[in-house]
RNA sequence: GCCGAAGUGGCGGAAUUGGCAGACGCGCACGACUCAAAAUCGUGUUCCUUCGGGAGUGAGGGUUCGAUUCCCUCCUUCGGCACCA
């Protein structure tokens, strides 16, 4: 091998980058003759560092669109950066750099990284969120969703350093006592005036999922993220008179509410709570204030709370249950107040065993059958031949008795139970009656009152017995029990005034009905979704274009006065206010309506609104009659497909689907949804199995790997390696293997073998091989699934070494091989591919040429290996002609003298014959 | 706790509709070339085996002539949500 035929990726790869860009070849214009084909991988961040997450994301992705490209599309490949956000604005406090230099330094160091990939990015689009020209419009649609009523503003918690005297981010909050990055003091929540779109109004919109092309995964984070629940709001009301409103899915419950539970910031909290609890009431406030959100929200944590005094009326029945405080109660969902039903919701449940509050069962889970237990020692002589004539299904365990039996049987076996137990013991029986006998009282269960007497029963014994806590934990503390006891399922309605017995698959909808038609509730839908909160009290964001006017309130800024620039002379002090709020001119302007003075808003915008549109804004980043030219967008829009990481899943992906829906309402996008098809990559990790990072010093350095391989290397390891769309840790040795496959590619180009006196059959091996490669290696491109497309490619090198050997050099049937290996390999290699394309003496340049056409005859076997299995089990293979029929092959595989010998004798029941495929004799 | 995904050799992974498990690659072993090494090329490589075979895709069961693939139960790992009424 001479000098100049060793591959050398440092020289042939900066090569043709530099003539694909001077030719401009990845340029995509506007052509009404072709099939436009929009693919868009998510914009990166501006951090520094093309890192492997992005070229893990990104290549495949290029690949992908170079495919696209082949088939024919006009394919439109974007890039840009997402320029604005804390990390600059972080580098800015602790090195004293303008986040604009830091970040415009940081883009051109990317910028050449990623020109490094060799992918086909058209850079004439290249948008930059943090230009003037970019964020001029997404201001535009600030006040565009500002006139259309989808944004306002509200009070809202915010972390807040009351030493910093500053908001916190969420990255900025540290630790499980939630304590401030810089200064360690514990932060508090504060409450501040912010702006929200109205994503909610779109809830149910984003449920629907059809005509998209998105994977499942992502759709059901999507769905539990939005969170619907059907359900109904019922009215309330305190013994004082105001009306309390609250949500729930369970209407079918209510005559089983026994208590209600409000928020600890429930605006009622003051008025209900009595004299004598009112210490109380304080003390609990101020402790769930000073818990932490992370310790309030621990579901694992013991039941909390505190009696108001105050009480309200069921409407259902006019029953007073009282009113309690507890932090297990949200008041940003719902009403922030619930009513409470013990016997069938779980919380509610463990509520009432800790405060002793009753727990009335109002659906049937027994259907028709009670249980009851006895203890070893309660038992008199005769008992059991008492009970045996009631048909009792009786089981003995470490403690006692459990017996199930009839509901028709209950008053029997209360009058066996009351002949034949010894004094001093009790017996409990519950169940559809929901019966309870204690010593020779019996109370049938079914209401709150009986309930409260069984409670107070409880106690009295808890204080006799000191070996039981109260009756209901001893009862939730048998499994026997549980499901009897509580249960949060559909069933009969019992206790329930005129609605007992009414079966649980109508339940619901009949209360609903009913509440409805006496106008004490109503059907309602609530979601977990909130609306999106887009204020940030930083200086690095688009501006929100507000102007508070003393007169008039909050006034956007005229369109034509776009961009509300942000000013430059800015200084970031050690307490972290935001330089805007700091800076002494700039928020001084006048009322667009009254010319008087006004002050600007000097919070900007969350950068997920950035990106909600970025799709937009490539279309044509320069335009600056709009947001985008709309014929640009005619032609390109939607995204078809999209590509990015799986984390965007809940955030991004549902606020840029907002956002398209809120803008087609406001008539300036089309269509219902902008991105059709989604494919996300999975995570890739260290080599140690963690997430990469500089602290673990796990990273694995892109720029390295291409100094070393080659960019084209570095490509098809990502491709290989593992599942795009499952990723997993990065494995260090395997690339060796890739790079030995392109050197072993670029060693038969350079070293042409020399012809020879191939047979047909070799011939037409090979071609067959080169036909069956393109038929998978299509299904992969258009599938992602990139790791097979490699191995593919890997497979025909072999063979075609192989054909060579063989002679086949020189036939046409090589001379095609060769060149389909060039155009299968061009997506993932482009470097490469256009080198030897060239070395073929084919014309520049091979990202230009279609994809290869599939001859369907050519992929036909005409010798197959027929397995022979004796009852399912693989024991002969015999080469026979693909097309033979189910007879011959019977015949041929009763011949083998291995099947013979595995028969011995025996005559065959049945003979399965899999047509091409295999023979199954059964005996 | 709820929702979802995954579990296959020493390792990464393959197996299109239920039909030859382990493609492709790494690693390892042996061999060729070399004074030697690197590189390259070749052969072998799931485990057990008395060399006839036997076992085998997280575990157990089921359906089937036949299961990595379908069904049930369970275990482990990862991801998301988490007192959402």
């Amino acid at each position: 091998m001479s000098d100049q035929k060793i591959y050398k990726p440092d020289e042939i790869e900066p090569k043709w980058q530099e003539r694909w860009e001077k030719d401009g070849i990845y340029w995509s214009d506007i052509d009404k003759s072709r099939k436009k084909y929009y693919a868009l991988t998510m914009l990166p961040y501006p951090s520094g560092d093309l890192h492997m997450g992005h070229w893990w994301a990104m290549s495949p992705s290029d690949a992908r669109a170079r495919y696209m490209r082949m088939k024919g599309y006009n394919v439109l490949f974007p890039i840009g950066f997402d320029a604005f956000g804390l990390p600059a604005e972080n580098a800015a406090i602790s090195r004293n750099i303008h986040p604009r230099k830091w970040t415009y330094a940081n883009i051109e160091k990317m910028r050449k990284q990623l020109r490094s990939m060799g992918a086909m990015f058209d850079w004439r689009r290249e948008a930059i969120s943090s230009d003037p020209e970019y964020y001029r419009w997404t201001e535009w649609f600030f006040i565009q969703l500002h006139k259309h009523n989808l944004a306002y503003r509200k009070k809202a918690p915010v972390d807040w350093c009351p030493k910093c005297n500053t908001t916190l981010a969420r990255e900025q909050v540290w630790g499980e006592d939630r304590h401030c990055e810089r200064c360690n003091t514990p932060v508090i929540k504060k409450e501040l005036e912010q702006w929200f779109f109205r994503t909610t109004s779109y809830a149910d919109e984003l449920l629907d999922f059809s005509n998209l092309d998105w994977p499942e995964r992502v759709r059901l984070l999507q769905t539990n993220w939005i969170g619907r629940s059907e359900g109904a709001s019922v009215i309330f009301h305190t013994e004082q008179g105001d009306p309390l409103e609250v949500f729930t899915t369970r209407p079918d419950t209510l005559w089983g509410a026994t208590f209600m539970v409000i928020a600890p910031e429930h605006p009622l909290v003051e008025k209900l709570t009595t004299q004598d609890q009112n210490s109380q009431v304080k003390a609990y406030i101020a402790q769930t204030l000073r818990q932490s959100e992370i310790q309030r929200e621990a579901a694992d944590k013991e039941k909390s709370g505190v009696f108001t005094g105050g009480y309200a009326i069921n409407p259902v029945n006019g029953k007073r249950i009282p009113i309690w405080i507890a932090d297990y109660v949200l008041m940003t969902y719902g009403t922030g107040a619930i009513m409470a039903v013990p016997a069938h919701d779980q919380r509610d449940f463990e509520f009432a065993i800790k405060f002793g509050l009753p727990i009335l069962p109002v659906i049937d889970r027994l259907d028709g059958l009670t249980k009851s237990f006895v203890h070893h020692s309660a038992v008199k002589e005769g008992f059991f031949e008492a009970v045996a004539p009631l048909g009792v299904n009786c089981e003995k365990d470490a403690e006692g008795w459990n017996f199930t039996f009839l509901v028709e049987k209950a008053d029997e076996f209360i009058q066996v139970v009351k002949n034949y137990i010894s004094p001093g013991h009790w017996v409990e029986i519950v169940g559809s009656k929901w019966l309870f006998v204690f010593d020779q009282e019996i109370i049938i269960w079914d209401s709150v009152e009986t309930s409260q007497r069984i409670l107070e029963l409880c106690r009295q014994r808890n204080s006799e017995v000191k070996k039981y806590r109260t009756l209901m934990e001893m009862l939730w503390q048998r499994p026997f029990y549980r499901d009897a006891l509580y249960h949060d399922g559909y069933g009969t309605m019992i206790n329930s005034e005129e609605f007992s017995g009414t079966p649980g698959d109508q339940a619901k909808d009949k209360v609903i009905a009913w509440l409805q038609s006496r106008g004490i509730g109503k059907s309602l839908v609530n979601y977990r979704l909130r609306d999106w909160l887009i204020s940030r009290q930083r200086y690095w964001g688009a501006p929100i274009p507000i102007i508070y006017c003393p007169e008039h309130g909050a006034v956007a800024v005229p369109e034509e006065e776009l961009p509300v620039l942000l000013p430059d002379d800015v200084e970031w002090r050690p307490t972290g206010e935001s330089p805007l709020k700091l800076h002494p001119t700039w928020k001084n302007t006048t009322c667009p309506i009254c010319g008087k003075p006004a002050e600007r808003e000097t919070d900007t915008m969350d950068t997920f609104m950035c990106s909600s549109w970025y799709h937009l804004r490539y279309l044509s980043p320069h335009y600056d009659k709009g947001p985008f030219d709309p014929e640009e967008y005619d032609y390109w829009m939607p995204v078809d497909t999209y590509t990015g990481g799986i984390e965007h899943a809940t955030m991004h992906l549902i606020y840029t689907r907002f956002f398209h829906k809120a803008c087609r309402d406001m008539g300036i996008t089309k269509g219902p949804e902008p991105m059709l098809q989604l494919r996300n990559q999975g995570i890739i990790l260290g080599e140690d199995s963690e997430k990469m990072s500089k602290s673990r010093g796990n990273v694995v350095a892109p720029d390295e790997l291409v100094a070393r391989y080659g960019a084209d290397t570095v490509r098809a390891y990502l491709m290989f390696f593992a599942r795009w769309d499952m990723g997993g840790p990065w494995s260090s040795g395997g690339i060796e293997g890739t790079s030995r496959w392109i050197r072993r590619v670029w060693a038969l180009y350079q070293n042409m073998p020399k012809p020879g006196n191939p047979t047909k059959e070799t011939l037409r091996n090979l071609r067959r091989k080169v036909h069956q490669t393109l038929k998978q290696v299509t299904h992969d491109y258009e599938s992602f699934e990139f790791n097979t497309v490699i191995s593919g490619l890997m497979e025909l090198l072999n063979e075609m070494i192989k054909a060579a050997e063989n002679g086949a050099a020189g036939s046409k049937e090589w001379q095609e091989a060769l060149e389909i290996f060039l155009l299968m390999m061009a997506p993932a290699t482009p470097h490469i591919a256009e080198e030897l394309w060239a070395v073929l003496g084919k014309p520049y340049s091979v990202h230009l040429q279609a994809w290869p056409v599939l001859d369907p005859q050519a992929i036909i076997e005409d010798v197959i290996t027929l397995v022979i299995q004796v009852n399912g089990k693989v024991r002969d293979r015999i080469e026979v002609a693909a097309n033979i029929s189910e007879e011959d092959a019977k015949v041929v595989a009763l011949k083998s003298e291995v099947i013979q010998k595995f028969l011995g004798g025996k005559t065959p029941q049945k003979i399965i014959v899999v047509p091409g495929k295999l023979v199954n004799i059964v005996i």
